[in-house]
RNA sequence: AGAGAGCUGGCAGAGUGGUCGAUUGCGGCAGUCUUGAAAACUGUUGACUGUUACAGGUCCGGGGGUUCGAAUCCCUCGCUCUCUACCA
């Protein structure tokens, strides 16, 4: 959420920066806050001054029957009655303007940080890096839906059974290949200096406002109706939410944990080729990484975070790319997002593995997540970042490691895995 | 799941209708003393909102109610603890 503040003191830029982000109606939505907020500032004074008066008629009554003049305190009482009915209505009016307020401001995403490239699609993401050879491929290469077939490594029709569509089964060796990838990344994590998270994967309405799944995108997470909790669709929900309503110490940061959950998502998508096979699931598993920064230092952590996630691509031998989003590409949420992409040999094309973002203020200030400073509380920053999300990668392993002997396992997993290759 | 007891400032813990946003202790911060430290002593120390600054307003788990006035009474939801039951 946009600080008010901020909108007030930079209204042009306010502006200019949704325009960036091809949001309609900036300037509509902008002058509609300033006017709300006006209007509801002038509510809260007269309410206040309403409130003032009748705690001072209070205090004269209470002194009045103290001193056992009975009759005048009855006076004074019948004073009272008209000013409880305008703080009733002031107040009530109050809380109309308050929502009107917050339901526009919850409409306005984070406006692009300054390097953000201008450009509406994804084919205008600017490619800032990009790492590795592509493989060629033996005569017989098939994509990953094909290869966990042959090999027997996944079974969606089992899923389908237990679950539903989107549910894998993982079997034998791609079991094991998946609890490899989850300690490899976890661990690669805590050498980095994260602290190991293990939260809840459910969540409740709160926490869902906090990041911001609420109140719009409810309909993307499963619900568990009786208990009115939410099945999580990435760790980043619980992991920022312990820093809901908090103020932190300035010693105390930066805070960086990471990670492991399943995440459940209820819109996996469209059918196709894009969201065959591990493309897109409702159940799939993710190392997030989450830190919380003080804004000087929020940018320089949000190049470390991109760097990890590279190291981590570099080490599993995976050709990648590095996109920066464009304005009109990036999430709601976001001020600025690198996405990293990996080639996926048999189908072709990149895929998005890692997504890492910085939020600024957008975040806390919802979160009401600050640190004291000389007296004075101030925002922080939040950022996070997949490190990383499996089905892709395991895909991308499939694909580009495939042989006539069977799927080569990359030397850093072997440890990991126990076997050096799935035939 | 049943019965009972609770939920107050960073922590502990008073406060059962009237200058209570809240006694006190610990902790924190500043100072005095000291070569320095400790001890002792003195002062200070919640959040949000608001004003140029003051003032003012709101917050005692959340929400609602009674009253001129609520931390205190009532309703409701949530959570914690103890006992019983159940269970990986």
């Amino acid at each position: 959420m946009l600080q008010i503040q901020q909108i007030k003191e930079n209204k042009a830029a306010t502006i200019e920066g949704l325009n960036r982000k091809y949001f309609k109606g900036g300037q509509e939505a902008v002058e509609q806050v300033l006017r709300l907020d006006e209007k509801r500032r002038e509510t809260q004074v007269e309410l206040d001054n309403t409130l003032a008066k009748s705690n001072a008629l209070a205090k004269e009554i209470g002194g009045l029957m103290k001193a056992g003049k009975k009759e005048e305190a009855e006076t004074v009482k019948a004073e009272t009655g008209t000013l409880k009915v305008r703080s009733k209505e002031l107040e009530e009016s109050l809380k109309i303007l308050e929502s009107d307020l917050y339901e526009v401001l919850v409409t306005l995403p984070n406006l692009p940080h300054s390097s953000v490239p201008a450009g509406k699609t994804p084919e205008e993401n600017e490619v800032i890096l990009e790492h590795g050879t592509i493989p060629t491929l033996y005569d017989g290469a098939v994509p990953h839906w094909d290869l966990i077939k042959k090999y027997d490594i996944i079974d969606f029709e089992l899923g389908n059974k237990i679950a539903g569509a989107g549910f894998p089964v993982y079997k034998g060796k791609g079991a094991r290949i998946q609890r490899a990838l989850i300690n490899f990344f976890l661990d690669e994590a805590i050498n980095a200096g994260y602290t190991e998270i293990q939260p809840p994967i459910l969540i409740n309405r709160e926490s869902g406002f906090g990041t911001g799944q609420l109140p719009d995108k409810d309909g993307q997470m499963y619900h568990a109706t009786e208990d009115d909790l939410f099945l999580i669709p990435t760790a980043e929900v619980p992991i920022t939410n312990m820093y809901r309503d908090a103020i932190l110490q300035e010693s105390e940061l930066p805070i960086k944990n990471a990670g492991y959950t399943p995440c459940f998502r209820r819109e996996a998508g469209s059918w196709g080729a894009h969201v065959r096979g591990l493309n897109r699931l409702h159940q799939f598993d993710k190392i997030e990484i989450v830190r919380i920064e003080k804004p000087e230092n929020s940018y320089a952590a949000l190049e470390e975070m991109s760097l990890h996630v590279q190291s981590l691509l570099q080490k599993l031998e995976l050709p990648y790319r590095v996109l920066r989003l464009c304005g009109g590409d990036m999430s709601f949420t976001s001020a600025l997002t690198y996405d990293m992409e990996v080639w996926s040999a048999a189908q072709g094309r990149w895929l998005e593995v890692s997504s890492v973002s910085n939020f600024e203020t957008y975040q806390s200030n919802r979160l009401k997540l600050r640190m004291k400073t000389e007296g004075k509380s101030q925002l922080l920053h939040t950022l996070n970042g997949s490190a990383l999300a499996l089905p892709r990668i395991l895909a991308s392993i499939l694909e580009n490691n495939q042989t006539a002997e069977g799927i080569k396992i990359p030397k850093v997993l072997v440890p990991y895995c126990g076997f050096e290759v799935i035939g």
